[in-house]
DNA sequence: GGTCAATATTGATTTAGATCAAATAAGATT
DNA sequence: AATCTTATTTGATCTAAATCAATATTGACC
């Protein structure tokens, strides 16, 4: 199995907030020191997954969210015909678990695509917690904002893009994404696979082996199985 | 032009949050009388819109968010074809806005689809208000994951109905959020065009127009231009 | 009421991507 | 290393919905 997202700590340190190489890009964004000490006391920083394990199921009871700390993951939901769909992809830094905020069940399923670790953060403490720290509140608000602009533009994605133009706009992002932690934008180490791939564009797994072939003989990317290099953007 | 959505309270009486018949659906769900006073002092009562009079532009500075009073809008974006796209529809008691919050510009452009008005609450002291009143806050972070799992669901639905489902998805949906607000159920005042519901749907117009037809043979809708009857669910 | 512009319907044709079907290739398991 | 399973690629065919095109209807404005 390629293993695309290093450990982001070691294991010899203690993990918390402060130390966390992430913080820069996960919820204590934007926090003070002191508020980080407080964010990082309702923080659960020891829970690890292997591939394919979940790490909630469908109505499963909300009660957290949770940052990824390592490795990485997918959200998917099961349709009434019975057929999988994948909702998205989630890599270090990114938080988890929003689907399940306004009914206090998740939508979706969330299964790790490799040997992954999480923070669990109890939604009811990060909403005591931000009631006295503006800054959390805010910051958080953003966060859930964010999701919502993603969404929306995924929305046009899907209504009117192209396989191939879906295709590349899917690289391109998960480029950006790799390089805010620190991998390479330009050499893409896939943890999911092409049938995964085609369930989030909405289209078939075919296509986007057949899209991945029309984008290399175009000259703008390198393919070698989950490994997919960037040659142009 | 037809006029789906009626105007929600007399204009003799001065409109408030505590007399606004919408405030069950709306931000002050879940409040106390004496809260709901609080949230009246911020929110700006009195902005009203023509067809095709726009709430707010692509790429406007964020302000506030609005709840539609009475009416109806669509939300959309422009793509890099030129072609729009529409994002969502909006009706009474539903919060516009919340593309812009986490960017501080709002990704998208409002436009009234009818006569229409809208209060209007700074988002700022909506945050300072929510950090003293719990149950604001807690409702608001509720909203907007209804939002995210809205958006959720309906990437599923582009990503793999057919056209059909789409449609018929489309007018069981809009039933539901008619019935909310007390309109029937059954019989739909469409305020959009079919090239609206097409963008939305992914779809083109044409195909909007014949799926209306093919459901009409089934014998489920009874179709009379914008007057849609839904005879079975 | 009459004209114009916008909207909606319907039909014919085309096409992007799905589906069906093998053949390879890569990993996992023994 | 040998086997088995799971992914991936590639080709042939089919189909849902787009596009193109014409007509009909509706509402808006003089």
């Amino acid at each position: 199995m390629v293993v695309a997202m290093p450990n982001v700590n070691q294991r010899r340190t203690v993990i918390t907030c402060t130390n966390c190489r992430l913080n820069r890009y996960c919820l204590p964004a934007a926090l003070n020191k002191s508020n980080i000490k407080q964010l990082e006391a309702i923080v659960e920083h020891n829970c690890s997954y292997e591939k394919g394990d979940h790490l909630y199921r469908q109505k499963a009871n909300f009660k957290s969210v949770y940052a990824v700390r390592s490795g990485s993951f997918k959200s998917y939901a099961f349709r009434y015909n019975g057929k999988g769909r994948v909702n998205g992809f989630f890599f270090p830094g990114e938080i988890i678990g929003m689907d399940g905020i306004s009914n206090r069940s998740h939508i979706n399923a969330v299964q790790a695509l490799e040997h992954a670790s999480v923070c669990e953060i109890p939604f009811s403490k990060l909403e005591s917690l931000s009631l006295q720290i503006p800054d959390l509140q805010h910051h958080f608000f953003a966060l859930m904002g964010k999701e919502i602009t993603n969404d929306q533009e995924f929305h046009n994605l899907l209504s009117s893009y192209t396989a191939e133009e879906r295709t590349a706009h899917f690289l391109i992002n998960l480029s950006s994404r790799y390089e805010r932690v620190s991998l390479s934008p330009f050499r893409l180490l896939l943890p999911m696979t092409r049938g995964d791939i085609g369930e989030y564009l909405g289209l078939s797994l075919e296509t986007i082996s057949r899209m991945f072939g029309k984008l290399h003989r175009k000259g703008l990317i390198a393919v070698n199985n989950r490994e997919i290099e960037l040659l142009q953007m």
